[in-house]
DNA sequence: CTCCTTAGTTTCCGATGGAAACCTTGTTTC
DNA sequence: GAAACAAGGTTTCCATCGGAAACTAAGGAG
């Protein structure tokens, strides 16, 4: 049982899959859908500095990949829930975790910038 | 012991965190160097794709983190080895789950993206 | 009649990414 | 002794991408 990818190789399928994944606003969005389904406003309210283009365009994507599913509901005016499918639930610890992993390091890393831009350089 | 931090935040400095690490450069990088020191033209030719320039300013950006270290060895020509910091080191086993992932799952979001296309739509 | 809601799309502009060329130091080849 | 090659970058140029703000559609409230 050979892995047939390999997200190393440029011509890699995965590769498209991992740019997709590998994007800030992606993360948030999987991270927020963990605790349930979320309309589009209420992801843009959430996830804040997100404009209404980039997050129509990523949950577009993330739909097309599966791992989002989309449900319209006609009320008035018209509501969209957008949930995670069993495919995107598989990935949501992985992504929680990189998305909270900032929240715990942060005074490590700002310690770290603090010494390199001090650090004399050039 | 509550968390100063909130990646939801706009104006959080996790957020700049988290898009350097939602970069699909930042994490094969990474995920690479997870195996041991490597080269700058190693990395180069490992992460196939990945342009010179980018490969610097994303190593730079991880040595301001203090995710990554950078040694200069004065042989000839001048060699440059790249390495996981401690800190780095708390954050493969997350990093490497995302690469790796999508190897994993191509062939389910292959198959939803033909759902998808394959829909009539608009 | 006007404003507010939801869920987008469109437009415009500045920032970012990739391709390719150039740079520096030093060694080997012809 | 000129050319080529190696490592590790930087610079230049152009196309694409992201963010801000305006606009659309359909209906409800005042």
């Amino acid at each position: 049982m050979d892995q047939p990818y390999d997200v190393y190789e440029e011509r890699c399928p995965t590769r498209m899959v991992l740019d997709r994944l590998a994007d800030k606003w992606a993360v948030l969005i999987l991270d927020r859908l963990d605790a349930g389904p979320v309309r589009f406003n209420h992801l843009r309210r959430d996830i804040s500095g997100i404009s209404q283009k980039v997050l129509s365009q990523t949950l577009k994507k993330l739909e097309r990949d599966g791992l989002v599913s989309r449900a319209a509901f006609a009320t008035v005016p018209v509501t969209v829930e957008y949930a995670l499918t069993p495919l995107g639930q598989t990935l949501t610890e992985t992504v929680s975790a990189l998305a909270h992993w900032a929240e715990r390091n942060m005074a490590a890393v700002l310690a770290a910038q603090r010494a390199y831009d001090a650090a004399p350089r050039g």
